[in-house]
DNA sequence: AGGCACGCTAAGCGGCCGCTCACCTTCGGC
DNA sequence: GCCGAAGGTGAGCGGCCGCTTAGCGTGCCT
């Protein structure tokens, strides 16, 4: 209903490393549908007739629905941490370093937000093995920013009791962005990105 | 598995209004079993085994498994709103009320996580009508925090722009404990009702 | 031109799904 | 002691599920 536009809107859906092109279309189709009924409420058939193909097409590129969910999870976590490490690593001070992480953060969950829904929500759908893998990478994301954090509290910039704590709030308040965020609202993913990054600088207590 | 121990642990379920007692019964079952697996995921017959009783039972007291989730949903929103009004309708100044809401609406999220967890991230299983008299709810609970943050404002007690955009980041926040909060974990729910009550202070700017 | 690997489809298998139905038990009122 | 209502069961229905298999078209390699 929506993903043409949303692609011709210009901007570039992040599943080039994806081939070939059909396993492509389908993952693309799974990621629209998964986030519109969740996983379970999915079938094989949906996302292959989203794809354009019939239902054991999907069969071929992929071994079952749950290594497509697989694939997904991993590629958006990949890719949440990747903008989380290249907001850790910048030059600034600590507070332009978390505001540029919490608004690239908020920024992905707003405006890639299907990917986001999915990646965020379908955790518990992945078996032991594919579920473990992505809990380690969601500790790393944890870790990157907390690492931000800590730097802010020696640094005396910002005035934090419970870091642990307050770096769970703080994900916590992004990732939730996927579950509310609204295309058609009254807000850009840039004005939710930068409300958010002056409300994270307020929690851990740094001057503006 | 945990039921009868977190019962027993004290706290009351909040389920008394459900009459007569296997339908409060199937009730419960069918809160554990939508917050493990989710609603789709979910089976009559699990519903019903859990409860101790034949799968055919189930719709001796409800029409349809959507049913169940619809009076567990009506039900937890209720009690959650009347939470927040219970504090909004405190004595305190717009900082105290403030403060009790997100603390004591956290407490709820966290301990109660089980009922919280269908409550907030089940509402796209429901058919269009219940969904409609859930989001009403939705909107209700929202007006009640906007309403301590605009007294705040106009009170002095708060600096805060984007009143709004604000409201919406403080209920998110405490909503998004229902998805991360852990029974065996570090924190218990009065602890982390208190963080978050001095996370949301700072973000709204007001004095300590 | 022949062969064959690859991508895909039509058809369908076994199984579990939500839900129904015919029947059974228990129990309070008279 | 009989009766009807209320609450429960076992068996099973139609249908959709994830996934498989046999076979077909197409185009590159020789």
């Amino acid at each position: 209903m929506s993903t043409a536009e949303e692609t011709a809107g210009g901007e570039i859906e992040p599943w080039e490393e994806v081939t070939p092109d059909a396993a492509r279309r389908l993952l693309v189709a799974a990621v629209e549908a998964f986030a519109e009924r969740g996983y379970h409420a999915t079938t094989t058939r949906d996302i292959a007739g989203r794809a354009g193909m019939s239902p054991a097409a999907l069969y071929i590129h992929y071994k079952t629905k749950e290594e497509l969910l697989h694939r997904i999870s991993r590629i958006g976590h990949d890719r949440a941490l990747g903008i989380l490490r290249t907001a850790a690593a910048g030059e600034g001070d600590a507070t332009g370093r978390l505001a540029d992480a919490v608004s690239s953060f908020v920024r992905w969950h707003a405006g890639r937000r299907t990917t986001a829904r999915v990646v965020q929500y379908e955790l518990d759908a992945l078996g032991p093995d594919a579920r473990a893998e992505i809990l380690d990478l969601r500790r790393q994301v944890d870790a990157e920013v907390r690492g931000i954090i800590e730097d802010g509290v020696a640094s005396g910039e910002f005035a934090v009791l419970d870091v642990h704590g307050t770096t769970l709030a703080v994900l916590s308040l992004c990732i939730d962005v996927a579950r509310w965020f609204n295309v058609d609202g009254p807000r850009t993913p840039d004005e939710v990105g930068e409300l958010y990054a002056d409300l994270v600088l307020r929690m851990v207590g740094a001057a503006k």
